[in-house]
DNA sequence: CGTTTATATGCCTTGACACGTATATGCTCT
DNA sequence: AGAGCATATACGTGTCAAGGCATATAAACG
């Protein structure tokens, strides 16, 4: 599933997909990428379940598939929870820096 | 970026290294790899920021860097609403559903 | 000091994969 | 049926990265 990620042409692939479904044509065009190098990254995104395509007469119409892209999403899950955690300190640590510095500023002004 | 946890070991160091640091022995023993393979992963993962190293004595404790698997999660924030949309949309689906179903029932215990 | 412990690096081989080019399949329209 | 367009596939080639093994570096400790 991340191998097939890993790839930029396929990332590029997804990323027009996500808009609208697109014919192999179309995608060869925006991307400016030779068919038959479209044809292979469609074939495999389709096998790892990324994409489906219906047909039109020649044509065939690729669109998104959510489920992989969801794992991998599932996958960050933990490491959200572990960045998020860290903002939250440094906030903590923020907000005890500007308490500090109000603090003394008051303390000097008393004076 | 994506070719970097498209390698499994790599992302097992990773998961490891979620919870809290380790060093390269506690992570070669808990994930049963080979010294040279865990060093070289490391080695992979801290130079595209993955990962960062403190010495202590002879051994190195690594800990996680948010940053780049923050940028994953960024790429994947288009696909996120692409498929929230069509969670909504089955929503909506299955809410006339319920609603056309009850419809009936009220209609034929009126008959 | 020499030895052990912890980690890093170098070299080699192997396998996977992306690409280019050519060709096949299949549909449409005249 | 034949020509032309849209897409898929086959084959050969080059590249790159992971793994295994040996070895280097470096700190601790007796």
């Amino acid at each position: 599933m991340f191998e097939i990620i890993a790839e930029p042409n396929r990332r590029a692939i997804l990323s027009l997909l996500v808009s609208s479904e697109q014919s192999v044509g179309e995608i060869e065009r925006q991307l400016r990428m030779p068919q038959p190098t479209v044809s292979k990254h469609l074939r495999v995104l389709r096998e790892a379940g990324f994409v489906e395509a219906t047909v039109d007469a020649q044509r065939r119409l690729y669109r998104l598939k959510p489920e992989p892209l969801q794992e991998v999403d599932a996958w960050l899950a933990p490491f959200r929870r572990f960045w998020s955690a860290h903002l939250d300190a440094l906030e903590r640590h923020l907000d005890r820096m500007a308490q500090s510095t109000r603090t003394k500023r008051k303390t000097r002004r008393r004076k």
